[in-house]
RNA sequence: GGGCGCUUAGCUCAGCUGGGAGAGCAUCUGCCUUACAAGCAGAGGGUCGGGGGUUCGAUCCCCUCAGCGCCCACCA
């Protein structure tokens, strides 16, 4: 049993994925009998790469799944990805772009193909990533978002909402980027405050040789104008009422309305109205039967409507306005203006509101019922506060607009009749008109939007509209891990789609992770050149340590600020566990055989740390039942580091070293207990680093599978030793305090120093007495003396503990001035902490109103503080 | 205009229902001690953003101010 010098990540960890893969472990089987635990991934994108959002959202996935498949769950970790629509068919028509083609010259059909071609074979590199990250995911259940099966729910929801009139068509002013020349959805657009002008501009009204003036900060949509309104209520603009004005530029005759949406306090009080590009221009040319008139094509430029501006792009078309304006004396002044511009999520162009016939989802009875699964607790938010932000956008949802003028999609199932006009809207497709039975029928051009499907994920990925084995045992599934960035878009449209199909809750918890960003806090991003390539980090330090890393740092409710630096510190971490590993085994004889063992053969730090290795499992699965990854990984680090490496591995070199045949016993319940921890430490930490565990236990396993299928350990009440703990941590005083004046004296490890224990209680003799050696091994002392009426020579160094004084005669090795320096800290230090206790203690109404056991404890720090204070002045008199 | 979050050691961050401030990294000192120098031992460093309040007691609860960040919102 030995292990390499030290731990290779890039020689093991593609093995072990291997070998788990091949062997089936990551497959949920439907019928095991065991209790379900699902997840299903966030599909990634097929245009995907792996960055550092999915590192730390799958590595989060990833622990839980292992944990709870060692727990015997039936762990099933859904995997997949998503056709992401916009985004795909932007990479696929910037390769033809390089081509010089555009996706016309190929066609729909043949475009669609290519598509398909670009997405089997440079599509999907993320699979092998995850891979790389060591995710379990159920590889034979993958999933892709335009596959056949998921194809029939889309369509079965579609039709279903379409019969139950939750889906319609709608002429209305919707999000268009003139760039993927789309339709999006009110949440693809995404707002930022721009540096704008304000253009005040004269409208000469008709008959007269007066003006009004508007206030607009798009005056080239003035060429769609077909009234200017103002509030009915406003003293200035009375002798408006009924007059028509002269559009200028287009010269065109338009009223005067009256409208109580338009605000006196904001411009002029006067409001041109351009009912085609503007929402609420829109709703007041509903409100008083205005003309529509649309400027724009799809791309963006100025149509047949515009005049003379025709085949302007619209930021041309404003510049040639203004400046016609101005040559006319029509324009008054230009003021800046900040205001809100919306750009299209997946391109930056700036989107405009424009008129167009879309499909929409009629959402608020699908809201009613989402929001009422987490209000009554099915579902649960973690962290809870995420709820609010749910709330607030269910509770003033808009209808979803889900039609998208793209060709890599879901194709609405929507066939118009060319005769009569009907819409057929069925499973299948249809090869008549069902109303009037003419063959003359076409397909809507239009396909879904992405998230549309994306909606269904939890139950169309396990065989949803059939009545699945899989959907049966795993749905709903157990938490949904995501980010807060995709709420609205995915989180919130999965709970009303699964209330509404399903009649029952996606998933039980949700869990929110925060955002990953670069060390001087700025979000990741291409563009701006941050962005930590996860790969590149696995490679340079290994898979587990970045997957603890990402652990130790997701704690709920704040971002993640990356550090190399961080990475690398838990790099250390696994060599440490590699060496603690190489020592137990090279220490075990070929005759060791692991066995059980019965408490009355512990000594007292074999019952220590069976208590902390208790205390460590408690810990570490509770953490992970309230999703405190970072609590989890830093009790690991703890319990591995500071309780099992720095002080059992070294307490039980003595008696794995010692010689004498009289220590047979001994040694060998240390090394049961070591390989005992050893086993269960592993497995603690196996959930978080996956590669590092599998290969250390192929080392130590006895005759059993691998790790990654191990029972998850659990608390064993026979090991609950609570005085050895105690007395333990008294040791570890004792231990500290000679430490404390050997560093502070500078005596050098190899010069070893007696020591004499003043005391007189009966606990502390006896646990010198009896740890004698480890005294001399973890402090580096010599003689150990224990004498109850010790009078301490000038020339010893001395620390003072609660009922023990220590003494370290040094002779001529001894520095008075560092000496007397050390102990007037100490005596500073102590008085400091007495003054604090005493005042407290001094105020009546503390003694009055606190609790009895909260004035006890004080009373005692006072008492043991005074003690400590006067055996340090002694020691300073002694000085001299 | 609403809503949310953050401000703790030089840096990056923990700190559960209020009861003597922690980690990693960095710094300083001494050590290649037979698992580990990616290591061991020791040390220094914080008026917990400012102010006010509740309380016997506040990093924690309430109010307020300041700074930073995010989300939502049709005001031309």
């Amino acid at each position: 049993m030995e292990l390499p010098s030290s731990y290779d990540p890039a020689l093991v960890e593609d093995k072990w994925y291997k070998e788990w893969e091949q062997q089936g472990f990551f497959h949920a089987q439907d019928t095991d009998g065991k209790k379900p635990y699902s997840i299903v991934i966030p599909p990634p994108n097929v245009t995907g790469n792996l960055h550092m959002g999915h590192a730390l959202n799958n590595t989060l996935q990833d622990v839980l799944t292992r944990w709870k498949r060692m727990q015997g769950y039936s762990a099933l970790w859904m995997p997949g990805m998503d056709h992401a629509g916009i985004a795909t068919q932007n990479v696929v028509e910037r390769l033809l772009r390089e081509e010089g083609k555009t996706r016309n010259d190929l066609g729909r059909e043949d475009f669609v193909k290519k598509v398909w071609e670009w997405k089997e074979h440079s599509g999907g590199q993320i699979q092998t990533q995850l891979r790389r990250l060591g995710c379990s995911l159920d590889w034979e259940r993958e999933r892709f978002t335009l596959d056949e099966g998921l194809s029939k729910a889309v369509r079965k929801v579609f039709v279903t909402l379409y019969e139950e009139e939750l889906i319609y068509q709608g002429y209305r002013i919707i999000n268009w980027c003139p760039r993927c020349e789309t339709a999006l959805s009110d949440i693809e657009t995404e707002y930022q405050d721009l540096k704008g002008k304000l253009y005040y501009i004269k409208y000469p009204i008709k008959g007269s040789v007066e003006y009004i003036t508007v206030a607009t900060t798009r005056p080239e949509t003035m060429l769609g104008d077909t009234a200017v309104a103002m509030n009915p209520g406003d003293e200035r603009y009375q002798h408006l009422r009924g007059k028509m004005l002269i559009l200028p530029l287009m010269e065109r005759e338009i009223p005067v309305i009256e409208d109580d949406f338009v605000g006196v306090d904001f411009g002029t009080g006067l409001v041109k109205v351009t009912p085609a590009h503007d929402p609420n221009d829109f709703d007041m040319g509903q409100r008083h039967n205005l003309q529509e008139i649309n400027i724009l094509d799809e791309r963006g430029f100025i149509n047949e409507n515009g005049g003379g501006y025709r085949g302007l792009s619209r930021f041309d078309a404003r510049k040639k306005v203004v400046e016609d304006l101005e040559k006319a004396g029509l324009l008054v002044k230009i003021e800046d203006h900040d205001h809100s511009v919306g750009h299209c999520y997946r391109c930056g162009t700036i989107v405009e509101p424009y008129l167009s016939k879309q499909w929409f989802v009629k959402i608020q009875p699908l809201a009613d019922e989402a929001i009422r699964a987490v209000k009554d607790e099915r579902i649960r938010f973690v962290p809870k506060n995420w709820e609010k932000t749910y709330y607030e956008w269910m509770y003033n949802i808009r209808d979803w607009c889900i039609s998208r003028q793209l060709w890599w999609g879901h194709r609405i199932p929507a066939f118009y009749c060319g005769r009569c006009g009907h819409i057929n809207v069925s499973m299948e497709d249809p090869t008549a008109c069902e109303k009037c039975g003419s063959p003359d029928i076409r397909q809507d051009e239009d396909v879904l939007d992405t998230w549309f499907s994306s909606a269904l994920w939890p139950f169309s990925t396990m065989g949803w509209p059939d009545k699945t084995p899989a959907l049966e045992k795993y749905y709903p599934t157990s938490v949904l891990v995501t980010g807060f960035d995709i709420i609205f878009f995915w989180v919130a449209r999965m709970i009303m789609m699964g209330m509404k199909f399903m009649k029952e809750i996606p998933f039980r918890d949700v869990y929110i992770h925060a955002l990953v960003r670069d060390e001087q806090g700025q979000k990741m991003s291409k563009s701006r050149g941050n962005v930590i390539d996860p790969l590149v980090i696995m490679d340079q330090y290994g898979t587990d340590a970045f997957r603890f890393t990402l652990s130790i740092f997701a704690a709920q409710g704040r971002d993640i600020i990356m550090s190399e630096k961080r990475i690398e510190g838990y790099r250390a971490f696994c060599n440490k566990i590699w060496n603690a590993t190489r020592f137990i085994l090279m220490n075990m004889g070929d005759d060791f055989t692991p066995r059980t063992f019965a408490a009355d053969e512990l000594e007292r730090f074999d019952r220590w740390m069976l208590h902390r290795l208790n205390a460590a499992i408690s810990d570490v699965t509770t953490a992970l039942e309230e999703y405190k990854f970072n609590d989890a990984a830093q009790r690991l680090y703890d319990f591995w580091w500071h309780e099992f490496c720095d002080w059992y591995l070294e307490l039980t070199k003595t008696r794995i070293y010692a010689k004498e045949a009289s220590m047979g016993q001994s040694s060998d319940v240390a090394k049961q207990v070591l390989f005992h921890v050893l086993r269960n430490g592993l497995k603690l930490l196996h959930p978080f680093m996956p590669f590092i565990t599998e290969e250390i236990w192929e080392h130590i396993r006895e005759g059993e599978g691998r790790i990654i299928n191990a029972p998850w350990p659990e608390i064993d009440p026979a090991w609950n030793f609570t005085k050895e703990s105690e007395e333990t941590a008294l040791f570890q005083e004792i231990v500290y305090k000679i430490r404390n004046v050997r560093g502070e004296m500078d005596i050098a490890p190899d010069k070893k120093a007696d020591v004499v224990f003043k005391t007189s209680n009966e606990q502390i003799i006896s646990v010198i007495e009896r740890e004698r050696s480890h005294i001399q091994a973890l402090a580096k002392v010599n003689a150990i003396t224990v004498d109850g009426s010790y009078a301490p020579e000038k020339t010893d160094a001395s620390a003072i503990l609660t009922d023990v004084e220590i003494y370290l005669p040094l002779k001529g090795l001894i520095d008075f001035d560092k000496e007397r320096a050390r102990i007037q800290k100490e005596i500073d230090r102590t008085s400091a902490d007495l003054d604090k206790v005493e005042k407290k203690l001094g105020n009546a109404s503390f003694v009055e109103k606190a609790p009895a056991e909260i004035i006890e404890k004080e009373k005692q720090k006072r008492d043991g503080f005074r003690e400590i204070l006067g055996k340090l002045r002694e020691s300073l008199d002694n000085l001299g």
